[in-house]
DNA sequence: TATCAGGTGGGAAAAAGTGGGAAACCCCAG
DNA sequence: CTGGGGTTTCCCACTTTTTCCCACCTGATA
C-alpha cells in the first residue's frame, strides 16, 4: 500500500527520486496525469488500467453528460503521460505539468493508498493546513465506525 | 489486550522503544497514522486492514473523484507510514508525525485496548488530568442516576 | 551476588537522495 | 549533408540517512 509523505528536490536537470518506498509498488514504468485538485496523480499500470477503462466505459455509474465525460476524458488522457525510472529511481516530470501545479526545486510526495500524488510544496502544506481543520471529525468518523 | 503506560525516550537516531508487553500482539510491522485529539494511533495490520476498507468506500474504484473523499484519503493515507521494529523492538515515528504532535526527546506510549496511542509527555499529562476530572465526574453522574 | 529482561546508546555498513560530467541524440541553420 | 548548440541519457561520485549489530546500564528475580 502506498502511503506516507515525501519532500523531495527536482535538480536542474528536472529529475526526482520516487520515495524507496514506493518503487517496489509502481515498477519501472508507470502513468503521471493531471490530477483533481492542486496536483498530480501517479497510477500504476495496473491500476491505470482499470480507471481508464472505467472512465471511458460510457455506462458507467458516473452520470456525466457525453459531453463532460468527453472534456474530462481529454483531460486525464491527453495529458497523461508514461513516465519511467531512470537506474536509481528518479523521474522526468514533463513540463506541462510542472507547470500546471506550479512545481519548481521541491515536490511533496504523497501516497494515497493505491496511487500517488505529486504537490508543489507549499499547496501541501496548505491542503495539510485545511485538512487538519477538519482532522477531528474525520477522525470521529474513524473512531466511530470501528465497531 | 494493549494496556498500560509507558514513557521512553527518543534517541537521536529517532528510535523509541516499543513497551515489550505491546510487542507481541502488535507483531513486527504495524501503521502509525495521526490520531483523534493529539496524539498518533498505532494499528495492528490487521486492524488497519479494516480500517482502510472503511476510509476508502471499497465498492467505489473512481473514489478520487468526489473532492471531500479525496482530502479524506489523502488525510489518512497521506499521514500515514508503515513501521517496523528492528531486532530489539525500536521503531522510527516520520519527522511529519513528530511534528504534528511535539514530540521531541520523550513519548508517552499508551496502550488503549485495541490501538496504542503515542503522546508527548505533556500532552499526555494534561490529557489525563482532565480525564480524571471528567472520571469524577462522570462517577457522580452516574451513580446519581442509578439509584 | 549472579542472571535475565527491558531499555538506551553508539559504531560501522548499507541504502537513499542529490549532484554533475560526458557521451549520445536531436534539431535546425548553413 | 554537415556541423554546432542544446537536450537527454547514462554513469559515477558525494553526502546524508537508515539499518544492522553489538555493548552497556538498570532494575527485578532467584
Amino acid at each position: 500500500m502506498l502511503i506516507g509523505e515525501y519532500i523531495h528536490t527536482i535538480d536542474e536537470k528536472n529529475r526526482v527520486s520516487m520515495p524507496a518506498k514506493f518503487r517496489k509498488e509502481l515498477g519501472k514504468k508507470f502513468i503521471i496525469t493531471p490530477g483533481l485538485g492542486n496536483c498530480l496523480f501517479i497510477f500504476t499500470n495496473k491500476e491505470w488500467e482499470k480507471v481508464s477503462k472505467k472512465l471511458s466505459d460510457s455506462d458507467n455509474d458516473l452520470s456525466f453528460l457525453k459531453a463532460d465525460q468527453r472534456s474530462f476524458n481529454r483531460y486525464m488522457f491527453g495529458r497523461a503521460a508514461e513516465v519511467e525510472t531512470d537506474s536509481i529511481g528518479r523521474i522526468l516530470i514533463p513540463d506541462f505539468l510542472k507547470e500546471k501545479i506550479g512545481l519548481k526545486n521541491s515536490a511533496a510526495i504523497i501516497g494515497v493508498k493505491d496511487r500517488v500524488e505529486v504537490w508543489n510544496e507549499e499547496s501541501w502544506s496548505q491542503q495539510k493546513e485545511a485538512a487538519s481543520k477538519q482532522a477531528e471529525q474525520l477522525a470521529e468518523k474513524l473512531g466511530g465506525e470501528k465497531n
